[in-house]
DNA sequence: TTATTAGATAATAATCATTATTATTTAAGA
DNA sequence: TCTTAAATAATAATGATTATTATCTAATAA
């Protein structure tokens, strides 16, 4: 999705188009670390130095809302927003917390399949695999 | 795992066995319905009214090191705890925030197909599958 | 059986991510 | 340009979870 469909978009459900709002969407629609807010709000005040949290969070809520990103809540680290919404998995660090995408046609067929067996018709899944990654594996081997 | 097995457990990994923690462990080994930390509290407190909800936590605490409980953190409520760790779908309603297992000897065999694709080492999963229960999608169909 | 003590419990204070509030500012249409 | 509803920045409030601490008790040994 380039700015202009953004802008389009947000417009069309009635949303102002902002400075702050089209960093805050660029940056996390084409994120590829599912960044937490508070990482997002670093570095969008790396060009606006005024911005506030309260307005990361509100534009969080709002790609939310426009079902263009998807809140990962965890239980060790504050939650993490991913711009990916077709099925993959989410290959996460228990130790680091270090987050990336596996996303391949097959997992995709494969996910499909399991869907289809359950008898569900899903709005959204979140596939979680957690495994270290190679430099907490090699940093501490057996903890 | 019934109780004595349960105990065993405790004792071997130089964990004190008293009847609080023995309430707390079995209620959540035997639930069905990944309870929260608070219902776990509230249900325990019928038998022993003078609970904190602080041993709740510090057992479950336990129970994850242990390797028998899964905490699901989310972003929309408070934890919860599932002591089912084989490969299986939380199916959650995103309205209720309702969940239940769905497990079937073809979802594991599919997930277990989706990991050699991946090529990963998995310590452990999370599969979760948002759609409405049945309850909430009578209640009201288009929010 | 009793004494000892390391660990557990209950009560409660502290933390911190997220949400709510509000005065000020601004995008967007008239 | 003017108007105004919505957005922003600053900051207070919230609430789940964690930390602290003064008892209490399970487990071991005398």
């Amino acid at each position: 999705m380039n700015e202009q469909q953004l802008i389009t978009r947000l417009r069309s459900k009635g949303y102002k188009v902002t400075p702050q709002r089209i960093a805050i969407c660029q940056l996390i629609l084409s994120s590829k670390d599912h960044p937490s807010a508070e990482q997002i709000y670093q570095e969008v005040k790396k060009t606006y130095p005024a911005i506030s949290l309260a307005t990361v969070y509100i534009t969080l809520d709002l790609l939310k809302k426009l079902g263009l990103v998807q809140e990962l809540g965890f239980s060790d680290q504050s939650s993490r927003y991913d711009p990916n919404n077709s099925p993959h998995i989410n290959v996460i660090c228990p130790r680091c917390g270090k987050i990336y995408d596996y996303e391949a046609p097959n997992v995709k067929k494969l996910w499909y399949r399991i869907i289809a067996e359950t008898g569900l018709k899903p709005l959204r899944q979140r596939l979680d695999l957690y495994t270290l990654c190679n430099k907490c594996s090699q940093e501490n081997p057996t903890p």
